[in-house]
DNA sequence: GCAAGAAGACTTTTT
DNA sequence: GTCTTCTTGC
């Protein structure tokens, strides 16, 4: 590229204002599909092309390696060369990498593991057993949640005030304990990757000033998403000198719930100097139909930063919004929705269907399946989250480090081999009583023979297997090491006798998991390795394990249909969008309808779900539906009534005719989908209560026919759900 | 040591 | 309703 401003190319205003501003801190209001990533990544090519900034000293950050790897992917292609050693890379990645570096700095083990949330509540929970805790009263998962949020605050747990609370000193105390356990077995979770990191610079002033000077310029995406530890992380390493360029969008956080802070992006605005805000409101996704309603829906919030989203597009098709009789019947309506546009020549990936929580999808699946209507589901386990390969993975950290206790224990008898709960309890005291790792304790107990008779065969044997391990995969390259090792170690043996297809599937993660090893050390992993084999490249692959814990999606085998929760829909958009469940209760959840805060959070959720459509948004919810095995009424969302009425239509049953929407409260409310039969006929509505005289109350589920022909099924409290002629029935409504 | 059965939970999950 | 975790019994 001989011409900077070649980059400025079909860029509208604001996003060249962005793109081409000089060096000094930004901020970037980057409303949904409004081109972020773009202007991020020309961003970097105009800093580098115009105001000479090294790609050396450029450094990116966001929160998903997927977010990373686009925005290496796109800048290499704009730039046309190779980028592999810029630091683009996800908060914990870049940590991880300081780290690395610099260990002896940051006190660690030159062979730190970083250990995921599941080993971290593995951790947690044996903790509270081998302190007799009770763990009624601290739930494991509490007492992970508030290390986690401690770590997130940058709090050690000498910093943390029980203010003479019993309850809090004895969590501030498993804190402590906590991270003792993690220091003595070389082990480093999410949280402390970051805090270690923050305070590696923080107490080493030489090292501070040597990447304050080394980075010219610092780019943060995706910043509402930030939790106080990132800012200051940020704070510090850029000692508010370093011009930074920060993009994020207010109306799209939502992972508050998991410490994210979204006034970090006032904050910034407020605290670091200069800072210029550029807002980039003009919409490249949906319709003008779906933006008015977005916007509407926003708007109920308070304290926003303010921007609207507009665009040139058409107008489009309004919002339609079915109300089911049941879940069941929002499904189907649906699933039909989706076999006719699948047959206007839609592509099934083209759509989506996201839903709040996850227990949704049960419904749609079967619905799904039972007309032959191919899907896929976002989320779900990942690759290096399944249990068989964290078993795998267990041993190869074991050869690397065998005071690893989670690990040890996590295998020592995976496949069985004969030790017993039993047998690791007392492995267990005597690691707790003489403060060693359980391995020295394995050794110290078959010494003094306090380890007798088939339990000492059975503990001898897999220490055996360990060193035996260790010894034979010396000098081999890293798939090789792996394919010894579940081999030998019988674990694929172990999934291969199980029965029915999860043992097949479990084999073959495994033997993936070798293919994945081969595609690391050949560089085609995110982080690229350091060079190395054996030892350092299992350390690099058991690092990238850790913090990239596989793709999300599952593998696309034909065209499917996308389901997922607005969650994981966040950054991305298909071309037909149903959100289901639209309902209170459930969106917004009655978890977090009671505070503010978070019912703004739930709203957000909401204009994150609308802004997904970029032609054909359809809102559904479910007037009766089964939750938890209980079947309850449930009333629309309030966030349809904060929709716009012009944006809105109102498809009546069976998704052939459509009405817009004329008197509130017609949606979803009071749905008068009358049955009435005429003359002296009972008028009766969906979800009505009636009598009969001889199967006593019910509730009117389904309807079908008209006048005397007219039938209705209704569900009654003891006699089940029954359909009933109106002509014959003697129904009353009630 | 394992399998079956009971009991309880059950919002969302970037690393 | 269904998933996971714990207990109990063989």
């Amino acid at each position: 590229m001989d011409d900077v401003t070649a980059i400025l190319d079909h860029m509208n205003p604001a996003q060249r204002e962005a793109v081409s501003a000089p060096q000094g801190n930004m901020l970037v209001l980057a409303g949904a599909g409004s081109g972020k990533t773009r202007v991020l990544v020309h961003r970097i090519a105009w800093l580098m092309q115009a105001e000479g900034l090294s790609p050396y000293a450029v450094l990116g950050v966001t929160f998903t390696n997927k977010a990373a790897r686009e925005m290496r992917t796109r800048l290499e292609a704009l730039l046309g060369i190779s980028l592999r050693n810029v630091w683009v890379g996800t908060f914990h990645s870049i940590a991880h990498r300081l780290l690395r570096t610099h260990w002896q700095d940051a006190r660690l083990p030159q062979h730190f593991q970083i250990i995921d949330s599941d080993d971290q509540l593995r951790l947690v929970k044996r903790l509270l057993k081998d302190h007799r805790i009770d763990d009624e009263r601290f739930p494991p998962r509490q007492v992970q949640s508030f290390i986690s949020g401690c770590k997130e605050e940058g709090l050690r747990p000498h910093q943390v005030d029980a203010h003479g609370d019993a309850y809090l000193a004895q969590m501030v105390e498993l804190y402590e304990r906590y991270q003792l356990t993690c220091e003595r077995g070389g082990l480093v979770d999410f949280g402390e990757l970051l805090l270690r990191s923050l305070e590696l610079l923080r107490d080493n002033p030489a090292l501070l000033a040597h990447y304050q000077e080394r980075f010219g310029h610092v780019l943060v995406d995706e910043f509402q998403d930030t939790n106080t530890l990132q800012y200051a992380w940020l704070k510090l390493l850029t000692g508010m000198k370093t011009p930074m360029t920060v993009v994020g969008d207010d109306d799209q956080s939502i992972y508050g719930w998991r410490g994210a802070r979204i006034e970090n992006i006032r904050r910034f605005e407020q605290e670091f100097p200069a800072t210029r805000t550029v807002r980039l409101e003009q919409n490249y996704r949906s319709t003008s139909a779906i933006l008015d309603a977005a916007n509407a829906l926003i708007r109920h919030n308070a304290g926003r930063m303010g921007k609207e989203l507009w665009t040139e597009g058409a107008r489009g098709e309004p919002i339609s919004v079915y109300s089911g009789f049941n879940d069941l019947d929002e499904a189907r309506f649906i699933v039909d929705t989706i076999r006719e546009k699948v047959e206007e020549g839609i592509n099934r990936r083209e759509i989506a269907i996201l839903y709040r929580s996850n227990a949704q999808s049960r419904v749609l699946e079967e619905t799904l399946i039972r007309q032959g209507v191919p899907y896929r589901i976002y989320g779900g386990q990942r690759f290096y989250e399944r249990l068989e390969i964290k078993n795998a993975l267990a041993y190869l950290r074991l050869l690397l480090n065998r005071d690893d206790d989670a690990s040890l224990e996590r295998v020592i008898n995976v496949p069985a081999r004969g030790i017993g709960t039993r047998t690791v309890e007392v492995l267990r005291t005597r690691a707790r009583q003489t403060e060693v790792s359980l391995w020295q304790a394995l050794h110290d107990g078959l010494l003094d023979a306090s380890l007798k008779g088939r339990a000492a065969t059975a503990v001898r044997a897999f220490a055996d297997l360990i060193e035996r391990l260790d010894n034979d995969t010396a000098g081999l390259a890293l798939h090789e090491i792996i394919d010894h090792v579940i081999e030998t170690s019988g674990l694929i043996e172990h999934h291969r006798s199980e029965k029915g297809e999860k043992g097949q599937a479990r084999v073959e993660n495994l033997e993936e998991l070798v293919t994945a090893a081969k595609a690391f050390t050949q560089g085609e992993a995110f982080e690229p390795p350091e060079a190395g084999e054996g030892a350092v490249a299992l350390e690099g692959f058991l690092s990238e394990a850790a913090l990239n814990a596989g793709d999300h999606e599952a593998e696309e085998f034909e065209d499917c249909v996308q389901l997922m929760t607005l969650h994981s829909a966040k950054g991305l958009e298909f071309p037909v969008v149903f959100i289901a469940g639209v309902e209170e209760g459930l969106f917004p959840h009655k978890m977090s309808m009671e505070e503010p805060g978070r019912l703004e959070e739930e709203r957000r959720l909401c204009y994150v779900g609308l802004t997904r459509a970029m032609r054909k948004l359809y809102l559904t919810h479910a007037e009766l539906r089964r939750l938890h095995g209980k079947e309850t009424f449930q009333r629309a969302s309030r966030f349809l009534r904060e929709l716009p009425e012009e944006t809105l239509e109102e498809v009546r049953l069976r998704g052939q005719i459509s009405r817009p929407v004329t008197a509130r409260p017609a949606v979803g409310l009071s749905r008068q989908t009358s049955v009435d039969g005429g003359g002296e006929l009972p008028s009766l509505s969906l979800g009505q209560r009636v009598s009969h005289p001889v199967f006593g109350e019910g509730v009117i589920l389904n309807a079908e026919g008209e006048g005397e022909r007219a039938r209705v099924q209704v569900s009654f409290e003891g006699e089940g759900d029954k359909w009933l002629v109106l002509g014959f029935a003697k129904l009353k409504p009630l």
